[in-house]
DNA sequence: ACTTTGTAAACTAAAATAGTTTTCTCATTT
DNA sequence: AAATGAGAAAACTATTTTAGTTTACAAAGT
């Protein structure tokens, strides 16, 4: 029988409920309820199965994002979608795991190739693409640089060391953080439809 | 100068967000800017640490109860703020943190006259004496075992083996089972209460 | 100057956990 | 029915973490 994508889906889930190091291997079978051995036939150790994990999510994600991208009438509309998306996501994600996550990127150069990336919030330029030829972003911004500062904004608005969760609810924070970023990009035909959403939204 | 109050407090935040073991003594002092070594002076070792955080949020935890219940017209009123207070709680405290005061819990007789009790959720019998003084909850019932089954219901709404959290929101777990059996104490004035706050609350 | 209070960092000892190995069992195939 | 293989169960080792200690040192108060 084929294991690999059961795990990888328990794992997942463990991971993001529990963090990344408290979830052993052994708690992980046992969750499974199969043999810890059974895992090592398929995945050489944690790193690879983490690695799958994070490969996964990313693959989930992006589907969720286009799917919502081609369902949605006009830029703006997706963007709020996509907040409501990620909004769910971080309350799921423990902060352990991006504590860990965190750990994991700064042990540099694990293994040269491996990629140790934030799953979520993987935005594109192509939403940016988008935005401008709708005329919703402006014609001059950098689409690249741009591309990057958002993913920026959405990873720090759900840093818990930047903002705990004690002063403030991580969803209002994106919310204001990355709107007003929006807004700071934003032609007037797309700061209406911001307004009218948030409205909505509301 | 005390530290001992900075201490738990910063511990208690982290072990909630985090949870215990994933806190490490390093992690904790240089979170509060102080060395170890000062830890350790106030506290034996983590063990008593621990028990500090919890009793503090015991202590925390059943003053704001004391306030919800005097400030309430009836016992329903004050449960229903008292559900959106653990709400609240539950929705802060990271599923780590269950996990690991679980093991605490399962580390029997780790010492004696160690208690290591789930700091949320106490809640405490005057809430039902009230409740049948007030005409809201059956005279029949017995009220310690009823008080032992509504500690227990709470800690299971919140359980995230019994509830996963992909599943179902955890809020509305409480607020289903607990509201459910809370009609089953009741007379109609509390039923008809419950329908009312109920409604208003939604 | 000397004591206290705490820092910084190196250190040790103990615990936890990743990963391995062995043995056993049940099911499928030949 | 014997052989093969896939996996369970559990004991084991080796590594890594981390609790807790010790040491050397610095600043501040007396």
């Amino acid at each position: 029988m084929d294991y690999r994508q059961t795990i990888v889906e328990e794992a997942a889930v463990m991971f993001r409920t529990y963090g990344i190091r408290a979830v052993t291997m052994d708690m992980l079978a046992s969750h499974l309820g199969i043999s810890k051995r059974t895992i090592y036939e398929v995945f050489r150790d944690k790193d690879e199965l983490l690695q799958g994990v994070l490969k996964w999510m990313r693959e989930k994600q992006s589907e969720t994002m286009k799917k919502i991208f081609s369902e949605s009438e006009n830029v703006i509309e997706a963007i709020f979608k996509m907040l409501d998306m990620m909004g769910n996501h971080f309350q799921k994600m423990s902060p352990a795991f991006q504590m860990d996550m965190k750990r994991y990127h700064n042990e540099i150069l694990r293994k040269p190739g491996d990629q140790v990336e934030f799953p979520y919030s993987s935005s594109n330029s192509e939403i940016i693409k988008r935005g401008i030829r709708e005329g919703v972003f402006r014609k001059d911004i950098d689409v690249d640089i741009t591309n990057k500062c958002m993913l920026e904004v959405a990873k720090m608005s759900n840093d818990k060391t930047v903002f705990p969760s004690d002063d403030y609810v991580s969803k209002d924070v994106v919310r204001t953080f990355y709107l007003n970023y929006l807004r700071g990009i934003s032609t007037q035909k797309g700061l209406d439809l911001i307004n009218l959403h948030d409205k909505k939204h509301k």
